[in-house]
Formats: C-alpha cells, sequence, structure tokens
DNA sequence: GTACGTGCAAATTTTTTGCAGTATT
DNA sequence: AATACTGCAAAAAATTTGCACGTAC
C-alpha cells in the first residue's frame, strides 16, 4: 500500500499521519507471524529507535477500534494482533504461542445457527484450533527411540 | 457429581482431595457464565472465606493441565474458564464480556480441513464468535448520536 | 492555532512464585 | 512419615493513564 493510499486511510478512519502509526501500520501488514504488541514495538524500534511501547499499544488499539487489525484469540496471556482483516482461521500451539492461519467453509459469520441471531449481533466469527504444532511435537519426540529421530 | 466420585476423579488425575478443590470444582461444574479466576474466588469464599485467590489461580491451572476445565478463548483481558469440556462453541460480547455457549455442526475437531494434520496435533476446536450481545445493543440504542464523524 | 498524538513515568490489573506451615494419603 | 497443598506477601508481566510537549492539519 502506496504512503498516500494509507494516508487516506488513516484520514478516513479519523486518524491524523504520523510516522509511528505508519510503522506500526506497516509492521502489521507484513507481519505474517501475529506478533504481541511487544513484539510490533522491538521491529518498529529499527527505523525509529525513540518510538515507545505505549504508543505501539495506543496505536494497535485505535487501529483495532477501526478494524484496521485485529485480536488473534486464545493466545492467552499476551495479546496478539493481525494485521489481515480478511476472514479466516486460526491455529494456535499451546507450547510455544505460536499462531498459523487456515481457512475452510462452513464456519463465516454467514453459517452461523438462527441461535446466533438471537443472542445478539456478530461482529466476526472464526474457528480456533488449540494443540501442538509440529515443531514443539519433535522437540518433545525425545521420548522415542533414537531409530525414530530424525533431527539435525 | 457425588463427593466420592470426586475423589475417584481427583485421585486418576493425580490430584489429593482437598475442599479447596472440592469447591473450586464445584463451583465450576455449577457456573455457567464462564467465570474469571477473581469471580470463582467470590463464589468459594461464601463456604469457605480463607480461601486465598492464589489457590484459586493453582487450581485453575491444575485443573485446565489435566482437562477438567478449559480456558475460553477470546475474553480479552481476564483468563475466563468453563466447565464444560464438552465441545461446544462460545459467543463473545466485545462490551460487557459475556460469555455464551452455542453449538452447530461442521466444526469440530474432525471437521478440520487436512492441512490442519500438517501443521501438528490439534487439541481441541471451536467457533469463536465476537460481537455485541442483545443486552448491550439495548443500552446502546439510546445513544444513537446524531452526529456523523465530522470529515474534516 | 487547535486538537490530536507521543513519550515518559507511574499506576493498574492479572497472574505467578518463594516460603513456611498444614493437611492428605 | 512423606509429600503435596495452601495462605501470605511480594514479584512479575502486560497494559493503561496523567501530563507536558510536539506535530499534523
Amino acid at each position: 500500500m502506496s504512503t498516500e493510499a494509507l494516508k487516506q486511510l488513516f484520514a478516513k478512519s479519523g486518524l491524523k499521519f504520523t510516522n509511528q502509526r505508519y510503522l506500526v501500520y506497516r509492521a502489521m501488514a507484513e507481519a505474517k507471524d501475529h506478533p504481541s504488541a511487544e513484539t510490533v514495538w522491538r521491529r518498529v524500534r529499527v527505523e525509529a529507535p525513540a518510538i515507545s511501547l505505549d504508543t505501539v499499544y495506543r496505536t494497535l488499539a485505535s487501529f483495532e477500534a477501526r478494524g484496521l487489525v485485529t485480536r488473534v484469540p486464545g493466545g492467552g496471556e499476551e495479546g496478539r494482533f493481525d494485521g489481515d482483516v480478511t476472514p479466516h482461521h486460526h491455529l494456535v500451539c499451546l507450547c510455544c504461542g505460536s499462531i498459523e492461519d487456515f481457512t475452510m467453509s462452513g464456519a463465516g459469520l454467514d453459517d452461523l445457527p438462527e441461535s446466533v441471531a438471537a443472542w445478539g449481533q456478530p461482529r466476526d466469527a472464526q474457528v480456533l484450533v488449540r494443540g501442538v504444532c509440529r515443531k514443539c511435537l519433535c522437540k518433545m519426540e525425545p521420548v522415542k527411540p533414537e531409530s525414530e529421530k530424525r533431527r539435525t
């Protein structure tokens, strides 16, 4: 997204264009790992060493309120954010905390049962899968005989 | 569940039977509102005023590790727990934080696409719907601001 | 120029931990 | 008796807030 287009987007959302917001937005758009606020902070600090963590928190919160980023549920302790606001689902590793995307049909906003309408007004729907990712499964393997171990 | 049966369950999970655990377990089994640790604490204190919040945290954590309770994702800040460990889905109100259950088919562990198997080993799968519950929608109705966002 | 945005530091909130005494098996 | 559990208080981690200055519009 060009700087100009981003300026437009911010203006449309009622946000002034600042370097901090620009950097946070770019970091989120490029990130594929659903970073925490602190992780975003570490990344943008490369280009703007003076940016404060508070600003990153505030920026992400205002982005979230305007639908420019999403908060990923199930990450546990730390808040994790997603720059991809198109509908998709998440795989959360209970071991290392990594979060990955996946897609499947039949579980979107339009596929919810009528009972949901009685509850209120849904804003988003997603499948959340918690488990252990392959990398962590491998790390736990060592209990197995080495004949089966295929490691570095 | 009888006290005896619960004793068995704890023993099977490698947990000693204590009054604190008994009370926390019962509170979770009876709760239908996915309480936070602090809420559970307030409830069990009625019967055991001396129980500490730390113990509730530790107890819920050990229950969770043994699959006796589940942590509900998407609640945001506070950790929320669910005494119902059978597969079901959740509706989370972004306004008041209330969490309700709902059921639907086609989004269980057995319905996941193959891509998930490549990721690792899923432990549970659920649909998470975030939105605004009816009670909060009502509260917001009267506050229909006449002023649209002022565009400069 | 005005209102919003930012950095700093301190405050809040939620959850975890060390330790010594207590209760369960 | 051995070991796990609990309460207390303090610590840690994550996020928010008040305030004065700076910057976009």
